[in-house]
DNA sequence: TTTAATTCCGACTAAATCACTTGACATTCC
DNA sequence: GGAATGTCAAGTGATTTAGTCGGAATTAAA
């Protein structure tokens, strides 16, 4: 039940691009290196990133990454469901229509336990904004 | 952010337990069969739930194991705590006085995301009774 | 026009974790 | 005595994690 550090650096990453200016980019290098990250792998985490339309790329010299919406309509969830392939505490509850693999799935009582905490944990993340964080992030003693 | 078999075994093994007469026990035989699971590594994580308090084993034939406080009291944080190591989705915030391994810590500004977390999980999991599963077990289509 | 900075792409890899399996031993009921 | 159980320690194959590596394509700046 851990974040691996795919969600955790890539939400790092993109609040640091929630504190650029809209029309500014910033490079993975950049990112990586203030965040002691490895670049190479960060990379990675930028092509789903991309591929959901939450960040937009600028090649070449001085290019870089930025937001493709404002942070304001970017969520926690958002950021977590795509790097860390789903927010579901288990398998057999992200589509209603999954079937469990075993012929133990009428001798499984708990599947209530993996909804409950599925609904939570993306009530939870769902209303973290990354602009909540971002102005979080520069400005640390404010509750 | 998966629970693991650990956690989703070991919850269903404690239901069964639970839908035992208090005085009666269960062997981890019977268990696994009903659902489908490896004898010898339910085996496993019952050595955990034992030293937990959670369960108590009845060694010799017709032996087993049966809960070791009402169900009432035993909630599904108790068990996947134990099973899973931990409820939290990030080390740094099991205990408050965690320093986090890395120089990097001083730009981690997401922190407040895994404990929001951690809270809402254990809020969840905490509410949620054996007993109460247990009796959704005998019925299951009561609401 | 060259050069340096960047994203893009695909492959590889060491270490850890997961989900077991195996085997030997201890205890208790019948 | 023997079968049914829990106890313990170790091994194992598959998968996942957290990277690394090398090179190609694109673009801004010198």
């Amino acid at each position: 039940m851990k974040i691996s550090t795919r969600g955790r650096y890539g939400l790092r990453a993109l609040v640091e691009l929630a504190n650029c200016n809209a029309d500014q980019c910033m490079s993975l290098r950049e990112i990586a290196n203030r965040h002691g990250m490895s670049e190479n792998y960060l990379e990675q985490l930028f092509v789903p990133l991309k591929k959901a339309g939450l960040v937009v790329s600028v090649r070449g010299a001085q290019g870089g990454y930025k937001l493709n919406r404002p942070a304001e309509t970017i969520t926690a969830a958002d950021i977590i469901q795509v790097l860390e392939g789903s927010l579901s505490p288990a398998d057999c509850i992200e589509d209603a229509n999954y079937e469990c693999p075993a012929a133990t799935c009428d001798t499984c009582h708990v599947k209530t336990v993996w909804q409950k905490l599925y609904l939570g944990i993306t009530e939870i993340l769902g209303t973290i904004r990354l602009s909540d964080l971002a102005a979080e992030s520069l400005n640390p003693n404010a509750s």
